[in-house]
DNA sequence: CGCAACTTTGAGCTGACTCAAGCCGGGTGG
DNA sequence: CCACCCGGCTTGAGTCAGCTCAAAGTTGCG
């Protein structure tokens, strides 16, 4: 098979590699990228998996090539809160700190492509354009995490599983419009994870869901898989 | 009057400025820094003053100087939430994007150094260590972001009045300990404002202090000033 | 088939909200 | 100098959204 014109000199890792485009690495030239490569790897973590605990050294940072991580920050009591998703080509680590301020879990089965911090490190120094990267992606997680207090701290309980439900089915289809007939897709995360996203009980998340169904806003089967038959309808009672 | 050692061939402007410093100006060259500051324009606004709107357009971003300035998102219904505060030298603007997505009002008097956005702009690009610094306060923010959601979805009322004010107490003196006396400072937020920062009613808010009061915790002079004699029992009523 | 984990549903409780007064300090004008 | 007002804060009483506790229904898996 001959090499497509545009992964000519490209390491194999990153020939098919969402990341090389929409990512990060699509700050790095071809040279930077193979020296990347080699330093890098693929693997995968299955659902339930830590990536990295709260308060662990970081030795490695990580671009989601599919499934979803889920970063997770704990009382000491035990109470829970996930304070961000992150799905593909998304960036996982946090610059410039050695020590990890939350934890990082597979909550699906997810492939990563892990990169050695110090390799990391040295790139952004030459590269710029890499840094610049980073900050874009900050900045968009940033937007994320402020639209997500508005929630946690000024919508009600229907509101704000209407607004998760939608910004789910938004990160699978970017494209999606009010008026367009159903979407189907597989949530991420448990009812438990859900709550501990948004900041309620297991029960009152399934109540929501049971209200939403009985509406006819969205079906449900087999616990995980939504689909959604009134965007309109999910995007009035979320808010905003 | 002689010029000091460190000023020497810097801008009247930037001489006595924290920003260049501990801000994003000391990122830049001497030279760079005439040239920004030639744009600058240092500006006062007053208690309630709109800096920027939701949905507007940006022209300029600016340092805090002095002062706070409240990041605040609404609903539209009217339900408001602030999802930052930005004490001085923090950099207040959101880089590659013309519309704001938040409005930002100053919450006390400020003091601010303004810079057109296009000036800034073609600074990041030719100096690769403004970027850095840009990068370093947004990884702050996000840091601070996601701690607030934990306050937000997971504690109390108790437990978000005490967090806030043990935020503020540290904005104020950073080096502050638990064992330590009295510290006396002045809060930058009204009980309504407090209430939009931590998802609660001006009366829960109210009733919080009115405990904490009780129990000894702190003191409340003039509504806004609060010495805060427990700062032990204050950590421990924070939840964390 | 049977267990274990997850989800749903129900019933009662409670922390924070709503609504309504009253209080306090600062400014204004008589 | 004082009476008044106004905005911000506090306090009280009653309500309700979301929580807790409990039980029953699903689903997936060995």
């Amino acid at each position: 098979m001959r090499d497509d014109i545009h992964t000519t000199g490209l390491p194999a890792l990153c020939a098919s590699c969402e990341a090389r485009h929409r990512g990060i690495c699509g700050a790095l030239t071809a040279e930077q990228l193979t020296l990347l490569a080699k330093a890098s790897s693929k693997r995968r973590a299955e659902e339930g998996a830590e990536l990295i605990g709260d308060a662990e050294n970081v030795e490695s940072y990580a671009n989601v090539l599919s499934g979803v991580v889920k970063l997770t920050k704990m009382l000491s009591d035990g109470r829970q809160q996930i304070v961000g998703l992150q799905f593909a080509p998304d960036f996982v680590g946090r610059p410039f700190r050695t020590e990890s301020t939350l934890a990082a879990e597979a909550a699906t089965d997810v492939e990563l492509c892990s990169f050695p911090r110090a390799t990391v490190e040295r790139m952004m120094a030459e590269q710029p354009d890499l840094e610049h990267r980073l900050l874009e992606q900050t900045l968009k997680e940033l937007d994320q995490a402020r639209d997500w207090m508005v929630t946690l701290g000024r919508k009600t309980a229907a509101e704000k599983v209407a607004s998760f439900i939608l910004m789910i089915a938004r990160n699978i289809d970017p494209t999606m419009q009010p008026q367009q007939r159903a979407v189907t897709f597989d949530l991420p995360l448990s009812r438990a994870e859900i709550a501990d996203f948004l900041g309620l009980t297991i029960e009152t998340v399934s109540r929501q869901f049971t209200r939403l169904r009985s509406e006819g806003v969205i079906r449900i089967e087999h616990n995980r898989r939504v689909i959604l038959d009134d965007i309109r309808k999910l995007a009035a009672s979320a808010g905003n």
